[in-house]
DNA sequence: ACGTTGCTGTACGGAACCGTGCAAAGTCCT
DNA sequence: AGGACTTTGCACGGTTCCGTACAGCAACGT
């Protein structure tokens, strides 16, 4: 189906090469590997390869959009923050998604902070101005870009009932959840202090509840990180705020791409 | 500017004479209000007036969108639901918007319930295929659209961090600016049954908040019904998690309108 | 007038979670 | 090895909010 885009979750590579014919291109962000070859034509001359180190700012809010990033490796907390300096996550993006999307829902400006969450970030970045060209010119490319920010949206839906209805635990359960979806490892390198901002919670109740993650054999906690050892179990723990936003990925982008590359198990398919 | 669209936010009348030629219409929604009288012809032949009864389902999560939905009287409730019985408000969509927006960020299927929360719910209906069709032919008409959809991202964003971060005194005092900005009136039908709903509380946490609020003279609660009586005072309860949505709306869907139409005091612009 | 139904006020003990403070343990630097 | 720093474990009382239950009150039909 698509020659020129390989699908390589497992070993991703940064570098685009811009000056050769279209060859084998190894793309590990999934929105543009699930790109046509047309419409990742049009982006390709603009991506250029970007490194994060931890906390690094992706965007600030009330920040104008300058350029958006493809992560290609890593994850970055979207946070809301409020008119004192707590902030708070709204949602997690990986490699399943980009950061900008404002850009193509009309908007010029970041809503919210976006910071790097892991130890190595590799992304692909391009000029907003490259991009509303682009989606100018394909209409296609523009609706997978919007198909994303929807997805994004149905998190942040989930997050608010998971808010009001459950408890620190599942909670808990739940991030671990989409923070393993977005990374190769099944090592999560986050503090107690760190997952507390994602919560809205107390340092000590975070501490609390990944005790008792650990107790039931889903997790195993040791220093600023956290194990995933029984996904099943998480997801039982996790209870009904998990699982649907993902299987809507799923349904939305890769519903018209071969399903029969057994090289990519599609990380979201393991829910349910 | 638009001498077709007259914006009469005060008495809007549902009817559209289609078999006219352009004469002046009136529109109570915003969101068809602020189309060029291009984007409205494209719309227009297909809009169909509907009413709708407090508590009837506008959409049903999970089903297919065949129609959306711009309100011109009322407002509707947007509700996640978890696996068991409970559902949990997310967000509030008025005059100010349309109801069915994931079509336009290419899903075919309705992720929340959506029910009229007001007496009288007027709109106009339109099939999901015309208005597929009219984006298509109008990237100004997909955009405006799209922006509403990113301020109502933008309204779940802040839910996400109002519960997390306040009391249930100031999230209420949040629910009813937003419900006040919706309806013409200072009056709100609602039971405290209601608004639990909405905030993931018992009813007699309700109770409660609504009589605090009432201590700081902010509202008048009756039987079913709250009466707004000072809104600066309630903004203030409110916090930080009240007007920056509101805000956005207004630069993003009214920045190229003319402003200087005494007879449309924009409700949002009452913000800060 | 009367009962029925729905909405509101209030009370009770209990659970979840908070803010705080402090000690133990791990990590890093020199 | 020793000191500085970060991360984690834990304990305290206090607050918010929960689930539940029940009684008063308004609205409505007959």
């Amino acid at each position: 189906m698509s020659t020129i885009v390989s699908i390589t979750g497992a070993t991703p590579c940064a570098a685009v090469d811009r000056d050769d014919a279209p060859v084998e291109r190894m793309v590990g962000n999934r929105l543009l590997a699930s790109l046509s070859p047309e419409d990742f034509g049009l982006l390709a001359p603009h991506l250029e390869p970007v490194s994060f180190a931890v906390g690094d700012f992706i965007t600030r809010a009330g920040d104008p959009i300058e350029s958006i990033c493809f992560l290609e490796q890593g994850i970055a907390g979207v946070l809301d923050s409020l008119d004192d300096d707590r902030r708070y996550a709204v949602g997690l993006v990986g490699a399943e998604g980009f950061i900008g999307w404002p850009l193509v829902m009309g908007d010029d400006r970041s809503p919210y902070d976006v910071t790097m969450r892991a130890e190595r970030g590799e992304a692909l970045r391009m000029p907003a101005k490259a991009l509303l060209a682009a989606v100018d010119q394909s209409p296609t490319l523009h609706l997978t870009l919007l198909r994303f920010a929807h997805v994004f949206m149905l998190q942040m839906g989930r997050t608010v009932v998971s808010s009001l209805a459950h408890s620190i635990e599942r909670r808990m359960a739940r991030w671990i959840l989409l923070y393993h979806d977005r990374v190769q490892a099944d090592e999560i390198c986050m503090t107690h202090e760190e997952f507390r901002l994602m919560l809205g919670v107390r340092r000590s109740s975070v501490t609390d509840a990944l005790h008792r993650l650990e107790e039931e054999h889903a997790i195993r906690a040791v220093r600023a990180k956290v194990l995933v050892h029984d996904r099943t179990k998480l997801m039982a723990l996790a209870g009904d705020t998990y699982g649907q936003p993902e299987q809507d990925y799923v349904r939305l982008l890769e519903m018209d791409r071969n399903a029969d590359d057994p090289s990519n198990p599609a990380e979201f398919t393991k829910v349910r």
